[in-house]
DNA sequence: GCTATTTCAATCGCGCACGATTGATTTCGA
DNA sequence: TCGAAATCAATCGTGCGCGATTGAAATAGC
């Protein structure tokens, strides 16, 4: 079970989840909505959708989670006026200020990990290149029902 | 963002899952029911405690997870004459009989992926590896309270 | 022996993921 | 132009993960 791929992908996945369940507790942030915020922060005022396909997330999960982070003052959801089934996402001042303080704080607890940056990258390449096999496999499982 | 392995590896684990929920879908198994089955298949009878330290989860994770598959045939929770703390978790005849039916419906959807031998283990390596790093840097925050 | 501590599974609450459906709005086609 | 189809976010239900607590049972310490 231990040579399994899954096993190890599905353990590190949770890892990285309590690595910054403890790195993003001073935020009051998960995980989730820390990836909804980089996303934000690389582009903002993005319509739900739009933010969907980049995370690959649909509304019946970006929806609650948007409305979390909304209470909490990170951003604002607001309908657009041309297409009103559609919904635009924009980070509040508050949202946009705190950035350079999160990303400060997550890589101060990744200092740690002293992965060596040629090391990140190829990890990052292999697990990339994983993903397109993975899409590729699943899209075949459906292509014959 | 896509340049993040957080995220990379998110979607690795979220790719396996929709992976195995079609793989799984004849068995009416979960990712996480069928990685239980392949622990009980490498040993039966184990304690729910010695399970979880296996999978790294706990009663509040298993507890529901073994009732669904007690009902469902694949096992029995039993509690230890000895220690009525304790529950012993038995494979049923059905559960044992259905491993290698199931163990090849899995295999037989992976052939598309044809991730050739040595390139499986490579990345298997890899993510261990950083696996390693993460539970390191993740002590060492929690050590730093 | 009797209490305090430890060790278990079970339970509770919450936040994702996600398949499925709903209902509002827009676009398309005849 | 008008009804059908498509496209949205929202909602619902289910199954994890997991922090926290509960309560039963076993062990340790006095």
């Amino acid at each position: 079970m231990d040579n399994q791929l899954c096993f190890a992908v599905y353990n590190a996945n949770r890892l990285f989840n309590k690595f910054y369940q403890i790195a993003l507790a001073p935020f009051h942030l998960t995980y989730a909505q820390y990836v909804v915020l980089l996303a934000l922060w690389e582009e903002d005022g993005l319509m739900l959708h739009a933010l969907g396909r980049r995370l690959h997330l649909e509304s019946n999960t970006l929806t609650p989670l948007l409305k979390r982070l909304e209470t909490a003052g990170w951003l604002i959801r607001r309908r657009s006026p041309e297409d009103k089934r559609q919904l635009f996402v924009h980070l509040t001042d508050f949202g946009r200020r705190k950035q350079s303080e999160i990303l400060q704080a997550v890589q101060n607890c990744g200092r740690q990990t002293d992965l060596a940056e040629d090391q990140y990258r190829l990890y990052l390449k292999k697990i990339q290149d994983l993903n397109a096999a993975l899409r590729k496999s699943i899209a075949d499982m459906e292509a014959e029902h």
